[in-house]
DNA sequence: GGTATATATATCGCCATACGATATATCGTG
DNA sequence: CACGATATATCGTATGGCGATATATATACC
């Protein structure tokens, strides 16, 4: 049982997520919920889901297969790719170097 | 001078950045101001950062010390070490995840 | 066969909040 | 004394996060 430390705001950053759950591969939505929710135990509506596919297709960093089914798969644009590598090895440098300053102050 | 890469939207996190530069030591509203856009090049305006400051304080993460001068200095509380602590590891994390898939996905 | 549950997508609405703009005051310096 | 840097405060707007709700189909179970 973890700590029940404070949650920062909306700090889900659903677009974030959504980005990295095709960095695996094509999903549908239902499919990026679920894996969204096994990896940080931070559910994810379907209100913030397909608003944030919305947009994301808007922007070029995903597109839209040809729907299987009921599921309308998404995958990753060369575009989205960039941007989610370039957007974690920010963030990887970000918590490194807040951790750093963590360690090197409080002792 | 980096690609420029489309911003994923309010990507900011003003809240996450503020605890990280607290964990320095102790800064009045400016100096968080300049410390932030120095370390991550998007600038914080005003508004974003003294309305984060009020809310962070009403959480009890970080707690005003007595101003010197026209400078209100806060601090992180035991609560915000942990919390910012906590926060980072789970960003690094998250971050190397991404990297992970993304390694392993695209060749 | 009927009913409950899981799968799957879509949409509405509220409220938090990010952020630019603006205001105000003081200090240092040429 | 004028100008720029320092320092805090506040307002307005628009974005977007998230819960709630609706709908449809497939599957499982009794």
């Amino acid at each position: 049982m973890v700590a029940p430390l404070p949650e920062l705001g909306r700090f889900a950053e659903p677009a974030l997520l959504i980005l990295v759950s095709l960095s695996d591969g094509p999903k549908h939505g239902y499919a990026i919920m679920a894996d969204v929710e096994q990896g940080t135990s931070r559910p994810m509506g379907p209100g913030t889901l397909y608003a944030a596919l919305a947009r994301l297709e808007g922007r070029g960093l995903i597109e839209a297969l040809t729907p299987v089914d009921r599921r309308r798969p998404y995958r990753l644009t060369a575009l989205g790719v960039s941007t989610v590598a370039e957007q974690l090895r920010e963030l990887s440098a970000f918590a490194e170097l807040g951790l750093r300053r963590l360690a090197e102050t409080a002792p």
